[in-house]
DNA sequence: TATAGGTTTGACCAAATGGTCAAATGGCGT
DNA sequence: ACGCCATTTGACCATTTGGTCAAACCTATA
């Protein structure tokens, strides 16, 4: 195999680079209303250097995906599926809802694509998501079994997970008009943080 | 003032059907993405025909987000002030989840625009929006005076109320794909409603 | 210091896009 | 039948966009 040198910072540093500008247009624009040229220009290099090192605008695209998956699959591992269900959601709860408070640009990449019908990660759905849901799925029929939880659907529970916790994303500039004008303090968002997490455990709880 | 014909309807049938294909075109590709000419393919006339009606292509967008927005509307009516929390609760979600499932491509045109920053309907925000959520707010607190509801944050409730049931129609792809491929069928949606206002319900209501 | 390979960049291009226009066509009240 | 206004449409245009290219510019190593 060939030897690949200790290759340098130079690359990575403009990837690296291009890649957090392109999160920030792509986030603001959509796939479509992003432009290479506001891409370039966000991460201070000239047009032609973006497509250096990503020759197209659908690869850089896939490229951010690319990380939103990875903090995806980081926030999907903390639903333990062992015998607590109140740790278990806490912990996937919370766990999405700091992605959306860390990570509003990626979150709202990711929310974007689903709505455009996921042209770029069909893939994802069809394979890892499926296993996670039907891995889930089990888990929590388990626990209403052992009549810890309402016998709800898993799916519902999953899908107001996921809408609850990517709007403090998706909304963000909604909710900071509903608030005078300025964003959720990390005080209110521990709070919102919080009664996700309440409101939803009370509501699927046994008993 | 100047009399005006009992105008025929040769221009409102255009109107309407170019309205109908902008909605799907918006709604599949976003503004930046949506092409005056698709729009014009779909509705089945000439793209100069198109520009003739609607002279812009955001006036045309902004015609189609007025149509959500008395949706909009309609649904908002329905949260009820009175003095049965349940009551209004369960209506107001029942009738978003309506509206998701009735009208899908004008919820996500509704739920683009809230994640690009509400170019187009910042004034909406700043009036009708927060006119809305102050009286509801007021309401709920009333609730939480008279022991009917847990001491939560209104605000955070509306959301969660907001994000789940517009999830349907925004990640109504996903949902086909988790679900074999195939929509949500109507006992599917109607189980996910009534689940969707039990959970919330149960998850705010006091004892 | 020669030189090879990675990097930078201005100039350029074909295609697509929103929008215009003027000439043709259609419909309707008199 | 006439005339007036709404409607239709193909041709056209300036601008923008994703992407290319070749020449210039490093920079490290032998």
């Amino acid at each position: 195999m060939a030897r690949r040198r200790p290759r340098p910072t130079i690359r990575e540093e403009n990837e690296r680079a291009l890649l957090e500008a392109a999160e920030w247009v792509f986030a603001g624009q959509g796939f479509a209303g992003a432009t290479t040229a506001a891409i370039a220009r966000r991460a201070g290099v000239p047009k032609a250097n973006l497509h250096y090192y990503f020759p197209t605008k659908e690869g850089l695209y896939r490229s951010v995906i690319e990380r939103v998956l990875t903090a995806w699959l980081a926030a999907a591992s903390s639903f333990d599926t062992s015998d607590d269900p109140r740790v278990a959601l806490s912990a996937y709860i919370g766990a999405k809802m700091d992605l959306a408070r860390e990570m509003p640009l990626a979150t709202r990449i990711w929310s974007a694509e689903i709505m455009r019908g996921a042209p770029m990660i069909q893939d994802f759905l069809d394979t890892t998501l499926t296993e996670w849901v039907v891995s889930r799925e089990r888990a929590v029929k388990r626990w209403i079994a052992a009549g810890k939880l309402k016998p709800i659907e898993p799916r519902f529970l999953f899908y107001m997970i996921w809408a609850t916790t990517q709007q403090y994303a998706n909304a963000a500039h909604e909710m900071a008009t509903l608030n005078g004008g300025s964003p959720l303090d990390d005080k209110a968002f521990v709070r919102a943080k919080a009664e996700a997490i309440e409101i939803i455990l009370r509501g699927v709880a046994a008993g």
